[in-house]
DNA sequence: TTGTAAGCGTTATCAA
DNA sequence: TTGATAACGCTTACAA
């Protein structure tokens, strides 16, 4: 493979000349320009990258760090990280954590050490502190939560007020007695989506009973579980809100496995709108995320700060969306 | 940042002694060692990983390449993949190509230029000429896709005898009439589940209909659509064979629509298992893929190339297992 | 067992 | 506008 040496040396210049050409050409005169091209063109030429990436510091690689791409919803991000990044000329990195804090310190540490020229973090089960520091030293984007407080570069959507929308939704068809099945509460998204759950109940003087609140995992079949659990109760709920779409579809096959009927019986509010919810029966009625644009705009923040340019804005919030389909009926009354 | 030089100083050695202790230790004096790693411990040292990617030209990093990171099946192979990667201390850079040959064919110049220390192809839509070439020069691994005739190294499953098998499934069931749904057959895999739907009915004496294939795009919404030709037919079929899981849905909401009853008027196999397809309701019996396990084989198969083992078997192909829940029904008779 | 020193191929500084 | 040349930090013959 021909090196840039070569190609100097066949068209009479010096290297310098050579990356020239390939850096910034108009600070090259046309006619040597035109006969540094031919030799490339001649040798089949391709500059080295790695020796260019070692030279310079830097990769044109970020990574992404995501718990597992196995859950549904983050596919999409990335779809929409890799989307902005491929435009930009940059590869993205796969970093899954399978929950291990190990493995995610590994890849903080392959951003300290250069190897990738930024992260976006999809997950956030790390010391906050730790990434407020990382913020300030490297190019980090933090997506999908937002943190009260943290001051490294967000994209996310506001969880309380999406919750309490999605709670009124169910208000507002006349339920009174709402049961809630969170996320994994160690996470600051799930608490602020019961957080939203617990204002919306209250602005309409509803008493929050701690019966009506379980913990799942954000799986299927804690859904499942925890639904089982409310239907046990002496007085069921009429209304639940999941935190997310896994287990909102867990828990209407748990009404269903009880013989009861969504919406009629129970009905059901989920939070995310992954592809599958459309197709479910019955149709979910959701909170979407804009998970692709929350990807896309991720990576645009992480890109400005690699350029070294000014933000304007740190701490992005993105709309949500209520989608209403058939999971929780369209007014009790009727 | 200090570099290997500044160790050198330190510890009094010189930078060669610096670079054993850190590649084979043992072939370092223990005193010596133990001054060198005192003196790394002391400045903090990292090695600067993109040198010694320059000077070695290899990356520890190898592509994926894959149509669309949201496409349900990928994401399971991924991880296989990435689980593997990772414990040999690979990366797993995404490739999307969003069906673009042109996005292929750059992801194909990062090999060429040693970007990448290899290549996992989670698609087939290529030349295959070209695929085998690559694969003579570089390390390259085809995944999903068994192609006759080709000689790179493949990990894939049978399609054809596991098309029949899902079939067969159906003609046990007493069914007499089966329509296929299939995917784009522009691609090897469709046609070869095309054709051990046609084996599977001719090994019964039953007549193969051109009327009863109908081609989809792997979509829920062709399943969709394709099923509705098939209700639409004077004579329509009393069992389906998806090719794949998401038209099996969409085949099924299709027969839903007509208010006809799954498996009862029509019984649907699909093909895959993806996650959602035990969620569904009726659950899917479907022929289900080995997709972390695939994506582990291959990137095995793949380290292998990189280390320059010799590969005692190129062709992998993996079992396939027939995962029967409610969509068929169990007995045709009762 | 350790040191010397020559690269790897590019970029960037400085001078011409 | 171009050229000479010194880095960048590591690895690896080869010599000692």
């Amino acid at each position: 493979m021909a090196n840039m040496t070569d190609v100097a040396k066949l068209a009479n210049v010096s290297t310098a000349t050579v990356s020239r050409v390939i850096q910034n050409p108009e600070a090259v005169k046309e006619k040597t320009r035109v006969k540094v091209l031919q030799a490339i063109e001649e040798l089949n030429y391709q500059p080295n990258i790695l020796a260019r990436y070692f030279r310079r510091t830097e990769t044109k690689t970020i990574l992404v760090m995501v718990p597992s791409i196995m859950n549904n919803v983050f596919p999409q991000m990335i779809a929409g990280i890799d989307l902005v990044a491929s435009q930009s000329g940059y590869k993205v990195l796969l970093g899954n954590t399978y929950q291990e804090p190990d493995k995610a310190y590994s890849y903080i540490e392959e951003l300290k050490q250069k190897q990738v020229d930024g992260m976006i973090l999809l997950t956030t089960r790390l010391d906050y502190q730790m990434i407020s520091d990382l913020a300030n030293d490297y190019p980090v984007v933090l997506a999908s939560d937002y943190i009260e407080g943290l001051t490294a570069p967000t994209v996310a959507i506001d969880n309380i007020s999406s919750a309490r929308d999605a709670v009124e939704h169910l208000l507002q068809l006349g339920h009174r007695r709402v049961g809630m099945i969170t996320g994994p509460l160690d996470i600051p998204l799930s608490r602020d989506r019961l957080k939203g759950y617990r204002q919306s109940l209250l602005e309409h003087d509803i008493a929050v009973e701690s019966v009506l609140i379980q913990e799942g995992d954000h799986s299927f079949e804690s859904g499942y579980n925890q639904m089982n659990k409310f239907l046990a109760l002496d007085k069921t709920p009429t209304a639940i809100f999941a935190a997310n779409d896994s287990m909102a579809m867990g828990a209407i096959k748990a009404v269903k496995a009880h013989g009861l009927r969504v919406p009629e019986d129970v009905a059901v509010v989920g939070f995310d709108n992954i592809q599958f919810s459309e197709i479910f029966e019955p149709a979910l009625t959701t909170m979407a995320q804009p998970l692709l644009e929350m990807g896309k705009r991720s990576m645009e923040l992480l890109l400005k700060q690699i350029k070294g340019e000014p933000l304007t804005k740190k701490q992005l919030v993105l709309d949500t969306k209520l989608i209403i389909r058939d999971s929780c009926g369209y007014n009790k009354q009727v």
